[in-house]
DNA sequence: AATGAATGAGCATTCATTCAT
DNA sequence: GATGAATGAATGCTCATTCAT
């Protein structure tokens, strides 16, 4: 409506209403990260926000009414890119073992990444003062995972595959196993660096060998 | 009780040195606990500490150097307690199939109470600051649990029992298989009651029965 | 209306000069009003006038340098209006004690007006920061009446009517005795709403009485 | 109880509770005192009131929660103050004309100094914000002049000295009388210098003069 | 000429730390 | 040795003013 969309792509807008500006709301939130992230919600400073952001105090108040809110903003935006890469991530095709395996080393990939790791240590860390912020953020994640698998399994069970009494707690366990041990490392900061891809592959063929064992369908008869 | 009525007359009372008296450090520690917890590091006050302890800012200071002090000090000593729980917790008897469960239930409850899972919360937010608290903080828990348990895999292993090609994997797999999702949600809050009895023991016998599933020894022949 | 329809084609748009808009700057001053006299001059916001007064801060700062001209440019025109309508509402016509009555009465409805205390309370507040202004706005509402009034006492002395020494303690002595502490009381805001009529009548036929009891000039011989 | 009752006047206490020394927040009272007065209570900044005051900021918000509070409790320190120094002044011997005319003198010289000025001006520009504060502030001046003054023309009244319906009013209306004018001209900054005796002496005779004009009892029969 | 997004100095308030008592 | 009043740097946030559009 206020842009003219014949007039060349790399044109800058005209003018954005205040704290209608996409790029520079964009521009804030990755200062908001980098402090955040760097600090946890206490430590980081609105100035400390300002700097990283190449933005004035003035223009991140017209964006955001106060900290608080650049914060759960800044949370809801990570949680919409994590549960975007995840959905991606996930969309595997194969025959169930591979599938499985693929997935696997999905979720290893991604819960040991720095970024995920930090969202989740510092959501975390507000889980008792924002519940609803970190509810917000575990469903986006955990649960997109489950329920995706979960149906998934189920529709294994119904061809015959496997046998799961209770599909969803098998998707939790699935995951667990996929992660074992190496979440809760990375969570701690025991490790930092992305495991290499031989150990994702032994842990993801270990979960899913573990899985099948546990799973399996008995010979009919 | 702190003064020995038998002392000559002439010797001063038995006074404690600075900063040494045992049991005002621990009150210290009491309260900033429960300061630190309540309100995470950043939020929680030298004074609110102070009042929790009964003990005058001065006192507080001669006793640990400054904030940060206090925290690692405080960390380090949830350490030490939350490892002695652990140990008399995983000391149990019996046959594998029966100790595993016990184990599994006692690791359960130990991760969703709410004490442990505060400290957990704090120590994740702060890992970014104070890598090797967190470092240590994880290796007084899990390590402990992994080494336990990989030791009595391995005696299980030898004894024909289970066969288990890595036995600090193993033990990893069986952690999470028993906290399977549970932890997690726990960590982000999605849950805070702790779990009941029935479901202990129905995510305790599924990750035996899983465990052994995958690592049961083969018939011999 | 702005645009006159008839002007020759290549007559520019009569358009006025930067800052040199009449109505605007009417339009300005009303949502000045507005917010200076519900804040006061601190707590009013240049935002707040602009938003009030349905203009950018842009055209605001055109017509008025700062916020301080313009609260002085505010007090100007207020000062203008008030005297205008105190000149409107003293021209009483009657004999001596009817026109004093109706005197007496119109400055009793003046001083209680809430937009009269409003001017008079924000001015009282800025006298010591802004001495001149507040000398100006003292001298249109309260010297132009002592005047009028002491012109006309003169008159009456000497028309043999009245005996007075001083014409203008006399007219400062005649408005105190009309506003006989109900101003004060309005001024401290411990009355607000309007006097009755009856009131007003009460202490303007009073402030009369005493006035003629002290001034009445003696029967001669 | 806290205090050596023994010790030399000239000592200072030992030691005081946070907040409580008397003489710091005298010291506070008189720096907020100054600042406020200059530039009123929003242009005010605890900073110069620190700076006034010789105090940190800390020690500030120990004696007084928050500016608003610093505020309210100055104007009731002011307020007693007036209040006392006004009850000195008007206890006055001598007969019923000698008297009120060293009451007039008293209201003039309170009317009319500095302090008393720029305590109202103060009030009565914060009186739509804090309307408690005004009135409170408003009863312990005029009111108490009026009571006192009021129940003294009772008794002259029934003294037969006076003919007064209703001594309120009646009591007003001296008081409008003896700072005929002068008052308004000193709040609103015309005048700032104290009145000279001489025009004290002329102020206060002439509303006792006017006063008796018009409230003298008229001789019996 | 008009706009309003951007700026950043300045505000009230908090709190880790010190040190006179 | 213990105390807690005092300190002042640092915080989140506001708003008068500017200037590119």
């Amino acid at each position: 409506m206020t842009d003219d969309p014949r007039r060349p792509d790399d044109t800058p807008p005209r003018r954005h209403a205040a704290g209608e500006d996409p790029q520079k709301r964009g521009q804030i939130l990755a200062g908001a990260w980098q402090e955040f992230m760097a600090k946890g919600f206490d430590a980081a400073t609105m100035n400390g926000i300002c700097r990283a952001a190449g933005v004035s105090k003035g223009t991140l108040y017209v964006y955001f009414r106060n900290k608080e809110d650049l914060f759960v903003a800044l949370v809801e935006h990570r949680r919409v890119q994590i549960s975007e890469q995840l959905r991606a991530a996930l969309a595997v095709p194969g025959g169930i073992e591979a599938r499985l395996t693929a997935y696997a080393a999905a979720i290893i990939r991604m819960l040991t990444s720095a970024e995920v790791l930090r969202s989740q240590r510092i959501v975390v860390a507000m889980a008792e003062r924002m519940p609803d912020l970190a509810r917000r953020f575990y469903d986006a994640g955990a649960r997109q995972v489950l329920n995706g698998l979960g149906r998934w399994l189920t529709e294994a069970e119904e061809a015959g595959l496997l046998r799961i009494p209770d599909a969803e707690r098998a998707a939790h366990q699935f995951v667990e196993l996929a992660t074992a041990g190496v979440w809760r490392q990375y969570l701690f900061g025991l490790r930092s660096d992305p495991p290499r891809q031989g150990e994702i592959d032994a842990l993801a063929a270990d979960a899913v060998r573990i899985f099948m064992a546990a799973h399996r369908s008995p010979p009919a008869g």
